[in-house]
DNA sequence: CGTGTTTGACCAGCGC
DNA sequence: GCGCTGGTCAAACACG
């Protein structure tokens, strides 16, 4: 949940140099989460070398992770990664253990990320991140398919001309489908994809535009963004947001897209998510 | 059988 | 050089 929740949520800090920190803060905010990103002190990448690299430290208030379906001790919320853990350690000066995870989405992925509770608030947990400093964030179950898209062009069809914009020979489409004739509905679509282009070179993920909306994958995998229904299983969410009749029609405009794409969808809208002229992996190696 | 967790051992970095 | 600390390995085990 992690990826995304550090660039959809929270006060977000740039910590790229040893002592040069960029805070970020989102006024306005009411995100509970808060993340950070660094090039200090070092986890993981070379087999334990301790060189510099980027880390992005996230921290959850535990309440919210109890309260979905992720309960227990240091139980890290779900970021809808595959996450393997492969050591714990008492960490000196904490009475809490320290949970080491590595990215199992794809083999031989670097991704590491370690899991513990905030010796300074036990009602906080804290996941750091960590990649080589080359590589982009990973955010969604997708993101070894995705990853190397660094620009993003948005289109709500429903309203708003198609836009693309281009860099480094990389494009990320986003469209947006609107079924609704709810004004509101439409606008909020359209400021999203306002939001996502002016944020695109941040936001090396397959999302849709982040917003207060619940969206996830027309399989009804739930977004990172959306906590509040992190605790409902597939049945749930289909009496939620059935899938109606009509939105097949909606996908079927979709057939084109390759096959990395994801289809986000909510009650009233669909967000396709395309990806095109896919450079050639630079990190995990396995992509779709 | 594949995948994930646990846990003791191992090892690199760092401070003294 | 030595010891401490933290990050990783890998074997054993659990689970579906």
């Amino acid at each position: 949940m992690e990826g995304s929740l550090s660039e959809l949520y929270g006060n977000v800090k740039y910590d790229m140099d040893m002592d040069m920190e960029i805070t970020s803060d989102n006024s306005g905010d009411n995100s509970p989460f808060s993340t950070t990103f660094s090039a200090c002190a070092s986890i993981s990448s070379p087999k334990r070398s301790r060189r510099a690299i980027q880390k992005k430290v996230v921290t959850f208030p535990l309440k919210e992770v109890q309260g979905s379906r992720f309960k227990g001790e240091c139980t890290p919320p779900s970021d809808s990664w595959a996450w393997r853990k492969y050591g714990q350690k008492p960490i000196k000066g904490s009475p809490y253990p320290r949970g080491y995870y590595r990215c199992s989405s794809s083999k031989g992925c670097p991704a590491r990320k370690q899991v513990e509770k905030s010796r300074a608030d036990p009602n906080t947990l804290v996941v750091t991140y960590s990649y080589d400093h080359n590589h982009p964030w990973p955010i969604s179950r997708n993101h070894h398919q995705n990853r190397h898209n660094n620009v993003v062009a948005a289109a709500a069809t429903s309203s708003a001309p198609t836009t693309a914009e281009n860099n480094n020979n990389s494009t990320r489409v986003v469209s947006s489908t609107c079924t609704t004739n709810n004004k509101s509905m439409q606008t909020k679509i359209e400021n999203n994809h306002v939001a996502f282009q002016q944020n695109n070179d941040e936001h090396d993920q397959l999302l849709p535009p982040t917003d207060e909306l619940a969206w996830f994958t027309s399989d009804h995998q739930i977004l990172e963004n959306n906590l509040l229904f992190s605790n409902l299983n597939d049945l749930d969410m289909e009496k939620i947001f059935p899938m109606r009749e009509e939105d097949d029609s909606l996908f079927a405009d979709l057939e084109e897209l390759p096959e990395c794409s994801v289809v986000f969808r909510r009650a009233a809208g669909v967000v396709a998510v395309e990806e095109c002229n896919l450079p050639p992996p630079t990190w995990c190696g396995a992509t779709g």
